[in-house]
DNA sequence: CAAACCCGTGCAAACGTTTGCATTGACAGT
DNA sequence: ACTGTCAATGCAAACGTTTGCACGGGTTTG
């Protein structure tokens, strides 16, 4: 465990002060250019790190590591985005704490205590609600957050969204182009600010088209596949039952896709069905599902430069993003 | 931006002196019962949470941070994995640093750089190769590392392997019960452990069920959909195409089935297929995707469990798990 | 020719912990 | 009464950086 190079033994080994290391490292002071070269070769030579804790310590920020909590990476919309956060980190040569708090405020509020106890130099996540208030007090405590996917009433704020509403709205303006009239709506949780904007797109889309909304063809899921399966059930169960599904995320479609299959329905003769999210396997799909794509990859690397920008500049205006999602019609509906 | 309370103000406000107060967080030396609860009074009031960083570099490891490497977090093999390591991490009160590496050593390097730099408790990773020099070199500066999913060389090292050799036989051999007698394979990296073992199964399968192995009928892919989708339709176009395929991981089962459909092949009863991994869609495919489910999730955790434990006793004797894969025969195959 | 200035560099404090050692009473054994 | 022991606590060094300030010497300025 041959100890590590640090400053000390590298300015001794330079013959130099540890301060005139520090400042060749990070260009900043006046050393001689002579000295600075001397100074990297040292470095070369013992294979010098600055060591990032030390850094953090006395910075106290500013220094290559950013935190990303997210509900759960086994959701590939989070994967997605936590990749796109990933690249642009590593750009920057900036290391990502990756979180899952599972909608639990609890493990929330501990993986911000974290954030803050490592004096990451910025935050993002999807809040919990739009009033979170551990995140607000977060964000108040100085620290840059950047939100994705849900918002935050907190209008100074940088955020990066989906346009919920338009997604929904394409979806099922869809279904109704193509002479549904009964279009069912697995729905995210009523209080998630995605949820009651794809409702709202929902809701838009039949008016427009000229169809009454009708209450018991909505059901309130909570993105998750059991739910999406039970709730396809009832739909389908239903003495007048839908003639399409619209469903509002990838795993919520995976189990409406299960319920179909216990009914023995034939997409998309029998039942039209078009998801929110796409899954790497839908285009290969029997029949491929038509489904609503964000950009879930832009949307964790908008954010992450967002964060870097207000890094960059505290006192910029805050910014808020709003990605379009994309329509596209396959076979399912 | 109230500055934080630290252990300064808490000494000060409960009167004591700053080693009182470490000492009752830590539980370490004598402070009596009355002073300690009286310390922990006075945290509570003012909220204060010890400084994760000032603790690292103090300590230098120890201190409820573990490092993840992983090729990508987009494949769901290292979603799941990745939950498993991230859930007993939790439990522990650890973060997780998570980095992908595109199979990229000089992305593995600089992120095992960072890990050090970061002073981790311990490193979770496949190594990009059985001798990757990299990481042998971290494991010898004395920085616990866990491989997962890939083997490498040193036998001092703790692991959790896939009985990737079984599963890919017991794939195999379904096929061959069936009454294929010509199955293509699509293999990983020739150089992968997991490639090879997973050709290995292969080979001995054919030959048990006293199938000559065709070397035309072996493709090596890189585990990504593209490949899979390429060498599926390369094999598909012999003049004696393989009326069965075997394909080494998810992805490129993907870009099997994107071939398959160009080709207009009915599955099974034109091809046959079987996949390494499951993925959330392939149950409800159509038809139900046969594959060989690895026990991902239990990987991350068991792998985590095991760096714990390596913390508690850094004495305790190598351990080297294998966790055995699941044939799920469905449909397709 | 002194005063003012700038360049290149070093000294030492600070960041918030942990921990070896010293210090203080109290109390038991002689 | 004197000494050794022990429990409870405090002091200060150390971890590896960054950075404000000071300093010496050379160059410009009045």
């Amino acid at each position: 465990m041959a100890d590590t190079a640090n400053l000390v033994s590298v300015a001794r080994r330079a013959g130099v002060s540890i301060s005139t290391v520090s400042r060749t490292i990070n260009q900043t002071g006046k050393i001689s250019l002579k000295t600075q070269e001397h100074v990297r070769r040292v470095m070369r030579e013992v294979g010098y790190k600055p060591n990032r804790v030390a850094r953090r310590l006395r910075a106290g920020g500013n220094c290559h590591l950013l935190g990303l909590i997210i509900p759960n990476i086994q959701n590939p919309f989070f994967a997605d985005l936590a990749r796109g956060v990933e690249d642009v980190a590593y750009r920057n040569n900036f290391a990502v704490l990756l979180c899952n708090y599972d909608e639990d405020p609890a493990k929330e509020r501990f993986y911000l205590d974290v954030m803050q106890q490592e004096s990451v130099d910025g935050v993002i996540l999807p809040p919990i609600h739009e009033r979170d208030p551990a995140v607000l007090r977060l964000a108040k405590s100085g620290v840059p957050v950047v939100c994705v996917d849900r918002a935050l009433s907190d209008p100074s704020i940088d955020k990066v969204e989906i346009d919920n509403r338009r997604g929904a709205f394409d979806a099922v303006a869809h279904l109704a182009d193509r002479g549904h009239r009964r279009i069912g709506f697995i729905s995210g949780p009523a209080l998630s600010s995605t949820g009651r904007e794809r409702l709202s797109g929902y809701r838009e889309a039949l008016t427009t088209a000229g169809i009454t909304v009708r209450p018991e063809l909505i059901r309130y899921g909570n993105y998750k596949q059991d739910s999406g399966r039970i709730l396809a059930a009832e739909l389908l169960s239903l003495a007048a039952p839908p003639t399409a599904l619209f469903v509002a995320n990838n795993l919520m479609t995976i189990g409406a896709l299960e319920a179909i299959r216990e009914k023995g329905l034939k997409i998309p003769e029998q039942i039209g069905l078009v998801g929110f999210d796409d899954v790497p396997l839908a285009a290969v799909f029997q029949p491929p599902l038509t489904v609503v794509r964000q950009p879930a990859y832009d949307v964790g690397r908008r954010a992450a430069e967002l964060l870097f920008a207000r890094l960059a500049d505290p006192k910029r205006p805050p910014t808020s993003l709003k990605l379009l999602p994309e329509l596209l019609v396959r076979g399912s509906g």
